[in-house]
RNA sequence: GUCCCGUUGGUCUAGUGGUUAGGACUCAGGAUUUUCAUUCCUGCAGCAGGGGUUCGACUCCCCUACGGGAUACCA
C-alpha cells in the first residue's frame, strides 16, 4: 500500500475549466488509472479576491461530462480531507509555526506601501523586484511583541542566499536554479490564508501525493517547494512538468485568442471523445502513428516517459478534423441522442424517431461540430430559403415540366420509397429527356432549398409525402 | 533585464551515430460520387544556425539565434 501511486489535480476555481487544465487533469487521471493508483481532486481556493461563485460546481460538472472521475475529492470525500484548501487554514497555521521555529521562515511586517516603495526604488536602480529581506533578521522577541501588539504581518520563506537548487524532473531531467533567483516568497498572507507554495507542499505531503504532474509554469517555483519539503524533513513528490499549450502565435494558450474553456467547446458541439483524444496528443505520444484513441486505449498506452518537452499549439483545424472522425465513428444512436439537445434548442421536433436517425446519419457525414446539425436540418423543419439564383433555375420551362411530372407521379403513388424515386429519376430522363444537372438540382432546390445536399430518396423519405407535395406545388405555382 | 526550459515541414508528431527522415492536419491536383459530403490516390513542404566529438551526425557536446515560461500578500 505504501508504494501506491497517488496523483492529484489541483485547480483554482476561477470559473471554467481551461483546456490546458483539462490536459493536466487527464494526464494525472491516465497515470492513476494506468498504475492502479489514486486520483485526487483538491480545490486550491486560497485567494479570497478571486472567489468565483459556482466555479467548483462547473468544474466538477465539466470533468464529469468528460468521464474523468476522482477517487478522492470534495464530492466523494476520502481520508485525507478536507479537499478545499480554504477549509485547511488551521493546518497551514500549525506548519507555519513549525517553519518559524526551525528558522526556515520569518514574520514580515512590511506593508503594501513599504513594498511599493521598495519596488520603485529598485526600479530606479534598474533592478528587478525582490524582497530585500529587511524583516528577515528581526529578533524573535521583537517579532513576538509586534504580533502581540496586533500588527499585521505575513510569513516569508527564508531561502538560502547562495548556491543553487538542483532537482530531477521526470520530463526535463536535471534542472538547476540559483538560489539568488528565488525570492523570500510569502507563505502566509495577512488574511491568514496560505499562498500556493505553502498549501501545495503541505497538502501534497499530507495527502501522500507521489507525483506532482502540472504545467511548466511551475518549474521555476520548484526550489521554493523543495526548500519547504527539506525544512519539514519530508520526502518530496516526484516532479513532472508538462509542456505548455500554445496559441497559434506560440504564446501561452489564453482566452484572448479564442475559446479556451472546455465547456465552450462542448457547447459548440465538439464531442467529449474528441476533446479527450485531441488534448491527450498535445504533449504526449505513444510509439508509432496511432492517433485515434478512446479513454481506455489512452489508459492502456499512457506513460510519463513519453511526454514531450516542447509546447504544443492548439490547432483548431486538426481538432475539427478529429471531431469529424468521431462524428462518423460513434454509434448512430449515441449521436442522435446528443443531437437532440441541439434540435431542442432550435425548436425542432420530429414525430418519427426513425426519421431522426436517418437525418442524423446524413448530417453527421457533412458537419464538423454537432451544433451545426440544426442548421443542416433546418430545411426539413422550416420554410425554405431559396437564393435568387436558385429560383431562376426553378422558373425554367424545363424545371416546371420536371416538377409537374414529379408532383403527379408522387400524388398517385401508393408507397413512396427509394425504389419509386429511382424509377422516377430514370423516367425523367427517358420520358422528359431531363437528366444530369437539369434533373437533380431543380428537384433538390424545390424540396430542400439548395442545389447541394443529401440524396433525393433520403430527402423525400424524411420529408414525407405530404410535405413533398406541398413543396413541389409551391414551386409550380410560384412560377 | 535576470534565471529557467525548449527548438524534426505552417501545425501535431514518429524516428535512428550510417534511413529515399515516417505518419496526421492544413493546402493544391486527381479518381469515385447525380450534387454536396465521405472515401481513395498524388503532390507541395522539415531536422534553426555555427563550431566541435566521430570514419560518419538530424541524433552526442558547446556557443549563438529564436521561441516560451518565471520573476505577486494569483494560482
Amino acid at each position: 500500500m505504501s508504494n501506491e501511486i497517488r496523483v492529484r489535480f489541483a485547480p483554482s476555481p476561477t470559473g471554467y475549466l481551461h483546456v490546458g487544465s483539462l490536459r493536466t487533469a487527464l494526464y494525472n487521471y491516465l497515470y492513476a488509472r494506468k498504475t492502479g493508483g489514486k486520483f485526487i481532486l483538491r480545490i486550491e481556493d486560497t485567494d479570497q479576491n478571486r472567489f468565483v461563485k459556482d466555479a467548483v460546481e462547473n468544474l466538477l460538472k465539466t470533468l464529469q461530462s468528460l468521464n474523468i472521475d476522482f477517487d478522492e475529492g470534495p464530492q466523494n470525500g476520502g481520508e485525507f480531507g478536507p479537499y478545499f484548501q480554504s477549509e485547511r487554514t488551521d493546518i497551514y497555521r500549525k506548519y507555519v509555526d513549525e517553519l518559524i521555529a526551525k528558522d526556515a521562515a520569518y514574520p514580515c511586517f512590511c506593508t503594501k506601501e513599504d513594498l511599493q516603495k521598495m519596488r520603485e526604488q529598485q526600479k530606479k536602480r534598474g533592478e528587478d523586484f525582490h524582497y530585500d529581506g529587511r524583516c528577515r533578521d528581526l529578533s524573535t522577541k521583537e517579532a513576538e511583541e509586534r504580533i502581540a501588539n496586533g500588527e499585521k504581518y505575513v510569513v516569508r520563506l527564508k531561502v538560502p542566499k547562495n548556491g543553487e537548487c538542483t532537482f530531477y524532473d521526470l520530463v526535463r531531467d536535471k534542472v538547476s536554479i540559483p538560489w539568488k533567483m528565488v525570492d523570500d516568497q510569502v507563505l502566509l498572507k495577512s488574511d491568514g490564508f496560505p499562498t500556493y507554495h505553502l498549501a501545495n507542499v503541505v497538502d501534497d505531503h499530507l495527502m501522500r501525493i507521489t507525483h506532482v504532474i502540472r504545467g511548466e509554469e511551475w518549474l521555476s517555483s520548484v526550489p521554493k517547494h523543495l526548500f519547504l519539503y527539506d525544512a519539514f524533513g519530508w520526502k518530496p513528490s516526484k516532479m513532472c512538468h508538462l509542456p505548455l499549450l500554445l496559441n497559434s502565435d506560440k504564446s501561452k494558450l489564453s482566452k484572448r485568442q479564442g475559446d479556451v474553456a472546455v465547456e465552450d467547446f462542448l457547447k459548440k458541439g465538439y464531442l467529449k471523445e474528441t476533446l479527450i483524444n485531441f488534448v491527450a496528443l498535445l504533449g504526449w505520444h505513444a510509439k508509432g502513428n496511432k492517433e485515434i484513441y478512446d479513454l481506455n486505449e489512452l489508459i492502456k498506452d499512457f506513460s510519463l516517459k513519453r511526454l514531450n518537452k516542447s509546447g504544443a499549439v492548439f490547432d483548431l483545424d486538426k481538432l475539427n478534423w478529429m471531431n469529424k472522425q468521431y462524428l462518423h465513428k460513434l454509434d448512430i444512436d449515441e449521436i442522435a441522442k446528443r443531437a437532440k439537445t441541439f434540435f431542442q434548442e432550435a425548436g425542432y421536433h420530429l414525430e418519427k424517431t426513425e426519421h431522426l436517425k436517418e437525418l442524423v446519419e446524413v448530417a453527421r457525414q457533412r458537419i464538423t461540430t454537432l451544433d451545426e446539425i440544426s442548421a443542416f436540418a433546418a430545411p426539413f423543419f422550416k420554410g425554405l430559403e431559396i437564393s435568387e439564383n436558385d429560383r431562376k433555375i426553378l422558373r425554367t420551362d424545363n424545371s416546371q415540366i420536371l416538377l409537374k411530372f414529379w408532383l403527379e407521379n408522387i400524388q398517385s403513388a401508393k408507397t413512396i420509397d427509394e425504389n419509386l424515386i429511382n424509377k422516377l429519376l430514370k423516367r425523367s430522363g427517358k420520358e422528359l429527356g431531363i437528366k444530369g444537372k437539369h434533373l437533380y438540382p431543380p428537384l433538390r432546390i424545390a424540396l430542400y432549398g439548395k442545389p447541394h445536399g443529401p440524396e433525393l430518396p433520403t430527402i423525400i423519405d424524411i420529408l414525407g409525402k405530404e410535405k413533398v407535395l406541398q413543396r413541389l406545388e409551391k414551386q409550380i405555382k410560384e412560377k
